[in-house]
DNA sequence: GGAAAGGGGACCGATCAAGTCCTATTTCCT
DNA sequence: AGGAAATAGGACTTGATCGGTCCCCTTTCC
């Protein structure tokens, strides 16, 4: 189904949302509970987007994430790449050349990669600057609430 | 992963082979041992891509499938979009406007339509008779092996 | 030095893709 | 006419993996 990863939803989400106010400190706890999102997930992928270089992490007190640079120059294709690894539509083209051990074989494999390159120059030309436009006028009252826990009656 | 099922995969791999011999009908088993793919699987792929409109297929002795159209005509969209529906990139795109409850307030919806409607583009603007370029010099060597099962020794 | 934050994993459960199998139904050939 | 060979259309099983939780450690502020 062409499916991203809701890791990869999420992040995004969450990287929207710190490139509304890229100089201010947000805890994980803070995002979960504005956004509506698990807090233990949110904080795993805040560690992970740290440790791809997209977030600067402060530790302590006081603490929290902010973009380490300015949202236009992010794309949705690296939050993704940080999230999910490299952009890889299909197993054999996931390893690169070589891995398959077909590959001289198989009739496509080429042709893979350019589906494959089709789809990363599409994320690769989406900036986070993009993401937020409409944001400003919806974060205030913003919600992405989780499906509703069946309420016992 | 923005990864592709293996459906699609097959899906593509097989319309590609289609494609080089438009006018010749093609049995699933034949394709099949062909491509060394899985039979069951590659009959219930096609099946599918013959009821989405992509495949004639033809009854009994002598039967099997072929293109319905030209090549030029397919696009990887087309084939992706009839193994597993439209493609949409995540969960509050999949069934349209409305369907999340909360879509007002969500605050980057809009933009995941951008992102989807990128990757789309992308998909439409490759047609099947792209994939099949270099399929004239290696189809008739061309293999795609199964893993290789464990062989009893 | 304690509280509040992030760092890094291990772990579990549910979902769903991948593949198999079975039973019609259609069509060709003898 | 009848059997063989092909597609049509499901139901079913299983195995990977995504989504999510939890725990313990380190860092930093007050």
């Amino acid at each position: 189904m062409i499916r991203i990863t809701k890791q990869s939803d999420y992040g995004i989400v969450l990287m929207s949302r710190l490139a509304a106010e890229p100089e201010q400190l947000h805890t994980a706890a803070a995002l979960a509970a504005e956004l509506q999102l698990p807090a233990p997930t949110v904080s795993k992928i805040l560690k992970i987007l740290a440790r791809g270089g997209l977030l600067e992490s402060h530790r302590g007190v006081k603490g929290g994430y902010s973009l380490s640079r300015t949202p236009e120059s992010i794309s949705v294709a690296e939050i993704i790449g940080a999230l999910e690894g490299p952009i890889a539509v299909t197993e054999c083209i996931e390893d690169g050349p070589g891995e398959c051990s077909q590959e001289p074989f198989c009739a496509v494999r080429g042709n893979w990669q350019r589906i494959n390159l089709a789809i990363r120059q599409a994320l690769e030309a989406i900036s986070l600057a993009e993401m937020t436009e409409p944001l400003e006028q919806l974060v205030t009252i913003g919600r992405r609430p989780l499906e509703q826990p069946a309420e016992p009656s």
